[in-house]
DNA sequence: GAGTTTGAAACT
DNA sequence: CAGTTTCAAACTC
């Protein structure tokens, strides 16, 4: 991963390295600063779990002592494939930092003790919370790796919801419980909240910052515990509280309560994060500084890696501000520009865990749909194919002989669509991919509403994509958050999807900063929402557009050259033949024709060519 | 690894 | 919109 030449081109603006807040302000300053809430909002992390599954697992803490083999089942498989990339010392962002672990945090409450905002109690937070990274996460890696394989079978497992008291060395403990998103620390004061996606700058025991994350940060697990060695962002209420009670009682705090309440609701994803077989290579741009969809990772939202093979790239950590506003200047002129690439993903097996055996519900298609035309979409050149969907209506691909799946071609309707499982591919890379993050972001019902919305398809409204488990009392939580995503449809300018490729789900919450309960001013969010930063990085931007081909050409190698010849070859680009060809196979806002119009339009489609162009071969 | 093919993304 | 160019991955040898 080459960086930025900062010398030289004055074509190319200077970055002000993002630089993270310096000003030292304790954990419980911090606290203290938290504006009340009345109570815990439902949940905006709206994961997308297939299903439940353990509908009796132990409880984490079951015993005194740690079971940390237990705690393991609660590892996202991407962080397994962290770690396990880490154990070969390849892929890491940062390989100062042996173990990165992502804490996700909805949103936490917390309650100071009754009427005694004492300092003792904001330093019981502060222990609990200021753990030493180090242990925590090589702990975690420790017990990691040697489970590896069967994690991955086993699919991604995550707890959902559990309550667990800490005492303090006699201290009146204070008792933590939470929800897929929300975590009380339960005493007998008023609540505070810390915002989902928070920053936490430690220098070791004290946590001396704390940074709302901006969404594209958010996407980028990687770096936040790459760079920074004391950075820790909650993100994940269950192993977040996990580390702590693992972290507390290593250091000899006793914990006077642990009780899981057992929901372990277990996650899948298409793809692999990291590909075993090419190990963590990803994207190889030279000339689009990492900074537009060309670039895997950028288009995936995730940071450039050491192991990118990218030149001039900007796609890093240090230009986070950049990246996020070249990222939102895409997004506004293309909403579904990351959005996952795959949709109306229905998981209609419940029983099913095991990646390897993910069945393409036949409902599932590619957001945009291909164009291909040489392919046959039996490549991965076709995207479709490359997201192991079949095609849709929404494609115009020709000759589609997509293996999952070929776009109805005819008004007899479409193939049925095979499924992966019931028969070996002779293509079976495909199901071994790996960084294809978009996919990876695949349940959304508020994306599929967009997709919906901008594909002409206008027959009847595609079935949600989360099927709710019978997941007992958690089911309640889980209808909430649909019908809350249900909401979100109408307005989408106040929703993000936070893709998260490198872990299993896709989270939508809303940017109203006020909804979570908190304003801005009340937390070191440098940039969150700030409108200056668009100014910050207009220089970029503007250089980004200036290397567009008038200002900064470049020769085309001559095969490309020689292709664009064969390519203007008249008849293969006519426009009419397509058309025609689109509209007989998109039955969206084109009525069906009959057979005979059908007839009627093949015929003209061979006109002018005296052999068939499409599908030879 | 070099060269070619391919179709999405970007641009006009 | 459509046509063209740019781009990096997928593919081939
Ligand atoms: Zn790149
Ligand atoms: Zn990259
Ligand atoms: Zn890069
Ligand atoms: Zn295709
Ligand atoms: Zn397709
Ligand atoms: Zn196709």
């Amino acid at each position: 991963m080459d960086s930025p030449k900062s010398d030289g081109n004055a074509a190319e603006p200077s970055f002000p390295v993002s630089s993270l807040p310096a000003q030292k302000s304790p954990f419980s300053k911090f606290l203290s600063n938290l504006s009340p809430i009345q109570s815990a909002r439902t949940s905006r992390y709206t994961p997308r779990l297939s299903e439940s599954s353990f509908p009796a697992t132990p409880p984490v803490f079951g015993s005194p002592g740690l079971d940390l083999q237990q705690g393991t089942r609660f590892l996202k498989r991407d962080e397994i494939a962290d770690s396990s990339s880490n154990a070969q010392g390849q892929c890491n962002y940062s390989p100062s930092s042996s173990a990165k672990r992502h804490l996700t945090l909805g949103s936490l409450s917390l309650v100071e003790g009754s009427g005694n905002k004492s300092k003792s109690k904001h330093e019981s937070f502060d222990k609990i919370l200021g753990f030493s990274s180090e242990n925590i996460w090589s702990h975690v890696l420790e017990h990691n790796v040697g489970q590896e394989a069967s994690q991955r079978r086993q699919g991604i497992c995550r707890n959902l919801q559990f309550e667990a008291t800490f005492n303090k060395k006699g201290d009146a403990g204070f008792s933590c419980q939470t929800t897929s998103d929300s975590v009380s620390f339960t005493e007998n004061g008023g609540n505070r909240i810390i915002p989902s996606h928070t920053m936490f700058q430690s220098n070791g025991s004290d946590f001396i910052s704390m940074k709302k994350l901006t969404d594209y940060q958010i996407s980028q697990e990687k770096h936040i515990f790459g760079n920074e060695r004391s950075n820790y962002l909650l993100k994940d209420i269950s192993d977040s509280l996990i580390s702590t009670g693992r972290e507390v009682f290593n250091h000899d705090y006793s914990m006077a309560k642990r009780q899981v309440f057992n929901h372990v609701v277990v996650f899948r994803k298409r793809e692999t994060y990291i590909d075993e077989s090419e190990g963590c290579k990803r994207c190889n741009c030279k000339r689009s500084k990492c900074l537009k969809l060309y670039c895997e990772c950028f288009a995936a939202g995730i940071y450039c890696v050491d192991s990118c093979a990218c030149e001039n790239c900007y796609n890093k950590p240090e230009y986070e501000d950049t990246v996020s506003d070249v990222r939102e200047q895409i997004e506004s002129r293309n909403p579904l520009a990351f959005a996952p690439t795959v949709v109306n993903q229905a998981n209609t097996s419940p029983n099913v865990a095991d990646d390897q055996n993910w069945i393409s519900p036949s409902s599932a298609r590619h957001k945009r749909g291909c164009k291909c035309k040489r392919s046959k979409c039996l490549k991965k050149y076709c995207e479709c194919y490359r997201a192991k969907v079949g095609c849709s209506d929404g494609c115009r691909c020709e000759c589609c002989d997509n293996y999952f799946g070929k776009k109805s071609e005819s008004i007899f309707g479409a193939e049925k669509w095979k499924n992966p499982s019931q028969e070996n591919l002779n293509t079976v890379e495909v199901m071994s991919d790996h960084v294809k993050a978009g996919t990876a972001n695949q349940f959304s019902s508020t994306w599929e509403e967009l997709v919906n919305l901008s594909h002409l398809t206008t027959h009847s409204r595609v079935v949600p994509s989360m099927t709710l488990p019978d997941m007992g009392g958690i089911s309640n939580v889980l209808h909430a958050q649909s019908q809350k995503g249900n909401g979100l449809q109408l307005s989408p300018g106040h929703y993000h999807w936070y893709s998260a490729p490198l872990s299993t789900t896709l989270a939508c919450v809303s940017k109203s900063s006020h909804e979570l309960g908190f304003t801005n001013a009340a937390y070191d969010m440098k940039g969150y929402g700030s409108s200056n930063k668009l100014k910050d990085n207009s220089n970029l931007i503007n250089t980004l557009k200036a290397h567009s081909p008038k200002q900064k050409r470049v020769s085309p190698p001559q095969h490309q050259l020689d292709r664009s010849d064969s390519r203007s070859t008249p008849g293969l680009q006519s426009g009419p033949k397509f058309i025609l060809q689109a509209a007989a196979s998109s039955p969206p806002l084109t009525p069906y024709c009959n057979t005979e119009d059908r007839m009627n339009q093949m015929e003209i489609d061979s006109q002018g060519s005296s052999h068939d162009f499409k599908c030879q071969e």
